[in-house]
DNA sequence: GCGATTCTTGGATCGAGTCTAACAACACTT
DNA sequence: AAGTGTTGTTAGACTCGATCCAAGAATCGC
């Protein structure tokens, strides 16, 4: 985390500049609506450097919880083949760890203002598969059956992604995703881990 | 189901034909490598006639499943508060009931070939986010707490896909995704779908 | 033949995303 | 201060999925 004096050009904007200008266009006009090039013009750069900061428009809401996800998708599979639901759980829990208020949790308390139900339901279901195969991969390392895995994997995901949905739409200010994610992930521990 | 003679320019293609055409060029070159246009093209029809037939390229392999999930939708939502587990698996055994071989099946079968592994997981996580919310859905009207019911759709979502995967990859000789669903869903049980 | 209906088609248009070559701004070296 | 390497910006061309529309073609009943 030093701040390194690089060489070359320095950077014309940044990604929370990016960030800013869309979630304001978002929240205006909406998320279909607005056009990576609006996104670049209000941000005052051109539309190629967009690409630079983010790798697609829905990039913006995502990136944030991209990041933990592959982190987590690194613990996960660095687990051994005796790990079981307290290992995933404690991997699981980092993934809403101080994840402080951005441009996702903007969206899904902004979802109906941003046009953006079906895009969530998009984008949420590719993030959820990529988590649940990550934990149904642990469970099947361990010696579970293929199917059970599978659906201990999406149960597991799910619990995370209806824990940081309930807690974007009741705004930041009450508790923390973690919290309400610990609290529920004990519906799951009745699925049997082993056998 | 009955030949109505109807008024008006007979079809030049089909939605079989076009589907035909798509299949074999994605497994010959892959999904992504395949154009609209090549697939008209080898089909004999004009680039956009495709949209007469699909709304999108994937809804090639995906109109057929996405048909038995919309009607699951319905029969879900048309479900009473006191609906529970078994209403929700008969209606869900439904989407799976009878499925025949088709692009989507042989899609899942040779993912590798047709280079399809991201596709998959992107478009199945659509599904299954579609079907969890219906399932979370009969959950919630019946008073199951919002995350709790989100854990249930999803676990139901989740196997009903993981049989079909499992069937696919088997190959369509080997009993049905139905049995497979069916044996599964025994797992989900231990959920509490009441309290 | 005539209209009504249904379908096909080409072409225009849009936006996401990729790619590249030219150029601009910095640090560092000498 | 001039040169060099590095990093970032930018315009522009390009591909492809997807939407839209107007013109035309093929069938029906009359």
């Amino acid at each position: 985390m030093m701040i390194e004096p690089r060489a070359g050009r320095p950077r014309a904007s940044s990604r929370e500049t990016l960030a800013e200008a869309a979630c304001e266009l978002f929240l205006e006009n909406g998320y279909e609506a607005t056009s990576i090039a609006d996104i670049t013009q209000r941000a005052g750069v051109s539309r190629s450097s967009f690409f630079n900061y983010f790798t697609s428009k829905s990039d913006v809401l995502w990136s944030g919880l991209d990041a933990r996800i592959d982190d987590a998708l690194d613990d996960l599979s660095a687990l051994g083949t005796d790990a079981g639901g307290a290992e995933v759980r404690a991997v699981l829990e980092n993934v809403l760890k101080d994840f402080a208020p951005d441009p996702l949790a903007l969206a899904l308390r902004n979802a109906d203002a941003m046009g953006l139900e079906d895009e969530l339901v998009r984008d949420t279901g590719l993030r959820h598969a990529r988590l649940a195969a990550g934990v149904a991969d642990v469970a099947r390392r361990g010696g579970v059956g293929a199917i059970t895995s599978d659906i201990l994997g999406a149960a597991y995901a799910a619990t995370l992604f209806s824990a940081l949905r309930v807690w974007a739409e009741r705004g930041a200010g009450s508790g923390t995703p973690t919290a309400l994610f610990t609290d529920a992930l004990a519906r799951v521990h009745d699925l049997p881990w082993r056998i």
